[in-house]
DNA sequence: GGCACGCTGTGATGAAATTCACAATCGCCT
DNA sequence: AGGCGATTGTGAATTTCATCACAGCGTGCC
């Protein structure tokens, strides 16, 4: 309905898939396929045909009655409403056991990210090499980020130094946050912030072994 | 309403919030607050009161009228709920990068999750410690697991690789997974499969760029 | 060419989750 | 002792998300 400048009102469990589509749409690319119907999809990645197409919907009409979608035609357009149809630059604070598997961590390139910079604040840290990214210190955040124009910052530290790195990020012009901290964050009302908790993933699992209380 | 034997239907986002109220009456109990009512809850974290009120609702009543909740036992029953009142043996699969951030990880201790075996298939990190832990072969996670019992696996191997370890882990006794692979697992309608991907986090995040463009 | 089939895009419907709103309860203060 | 302000627990209303169902189009087949 309307084209993807402008859309008022996506669901993010929309965003979300769209995500989980573009990486199925890669890999489908890779094995040569060239074209797909959401019946596919859903036999594929067990989502719903009609809400990949509804999904699909919010952004414009991407598939032909009667076809189904053209894969790279398709995943060329989901990248760009994501915004990751070229590189995009990421800054990571904290590099430590987290930030370093980051670092060193190819998928992210494979989807049009690319970390720019990493920052810590030990000594013993800054100024080494991981894989062909040196660590930058950590008050050096702002300067840096003048040349490199990050908007999205990856937050690494321990919970106690998160809101401190949050809030230089956001001085230094970062406007998302992916923060794996297990804290809530304090941002001002523009600033979007996505929490990867490893604990809540967990502690959801742990609550289902509850029905197998039988062995 | 009903204790906490036998829930019939808890919505999965009460689940991922309980996790957050967990850690949160975790650090409010290294502050030693002894109180907390719900409005002082959506202050602090940001989730609405009647929200948190809805989710403890299912699992009986923990507070207080005109006094609220009393943080050392309220953060004793979720733990409860979540079966994380004791130590919960875990397996972790893939010592690559991710795997040995999480076996370092000292937040899992914290919450009574205990990493009790890590496998891989590289002979070059098989006998190897990490910490205070010896990386096992991959082929032995049947043997290993009857005695160890884990019920929670945690995958970190190459997505290509992800489907066999999966059907592996189940076949040893595991319940459920925490999947790091990017890819959709298939598995028993009785196992349970909670998949974290940074790059889906990110997406979302990229994808909110585009607000701002004035700029 | 025309018909029949398959698949898309989407309004209508249904389910789930969140928020509202208030009666019931508690502890304190007088 | 009794009333009052504060806070809980929860049905009802609202909002958000998922699924259904079908009209309409495109393609290929006869
Ligand atoms: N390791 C995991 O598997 C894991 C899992 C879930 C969550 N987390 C969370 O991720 C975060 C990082 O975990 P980690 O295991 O990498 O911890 P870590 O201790 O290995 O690394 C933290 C790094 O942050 C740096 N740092 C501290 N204060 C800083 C500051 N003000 N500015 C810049 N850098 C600073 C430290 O020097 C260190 O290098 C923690 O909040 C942790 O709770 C980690
Ligand atoms: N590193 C990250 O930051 C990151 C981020 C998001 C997702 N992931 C995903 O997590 C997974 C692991 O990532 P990583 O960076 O640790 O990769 P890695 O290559 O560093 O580690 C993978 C490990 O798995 C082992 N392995 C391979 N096949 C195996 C098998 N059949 N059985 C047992 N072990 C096996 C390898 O020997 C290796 O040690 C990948 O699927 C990756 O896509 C990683």
């Amino acid at each position: 309905m309307n084209s993807s400048s402008s859309s008022p009102k996506v669901p993010i469990p929309t965003l979300e898939r769209l995500a989980t589509y573009l990486r199925f749409l890669i890999d489908l690319e890779a094995s040569h396929v060239e074209t797909i119907s959401s019946t596919d999809v859903e036999k594929q990645t067990g989502i719903n045909a009609a809400q990949f197409r509804k999904d699909l919907s919010y952004f414009g009409e991407f598939g032909k009655p009667g076809v189904g979608y053209n894969v790279q035609e398709l995943q060329a357009r989901i990248a760009r409403i994501l915004k990751i149809d070229q590189l995009q630059p990421i800054m990571v604070i904290g590099a430590g056991n987290l930030g370093s598997a980051l670092i060193g961590y190819p998928g992210l390139t494979e989807h049009k990210f690319h970390i720019a910079a990493a920052f810590d604040r030990d000594p013993a840290k800054i100024g080494c090499l991981q894989g062909n990214l040196m660590i930058l210190d950590e008050a050096d955040v702002c300067t840096v980020n003048a040349d490199i124009g990050a908007r999205i910052a990856i937050i690494c530290v321990p919970a106690s130094a998160a809101q401190g790195v949050a809030d230089t990020a956001i001085l230094a012009g970062v406007k998302v946050i992916l923060n794996f901290a297990p804290i809530i964050l304090r941002v001002p009302e523009r600033i979007v912030v996505r929490n990867v908790s490893f604990l809540q993933e967990l502690a959801v699992l742990s609550y289902h072994l509850s029905s197998d209380t039988k062995k």
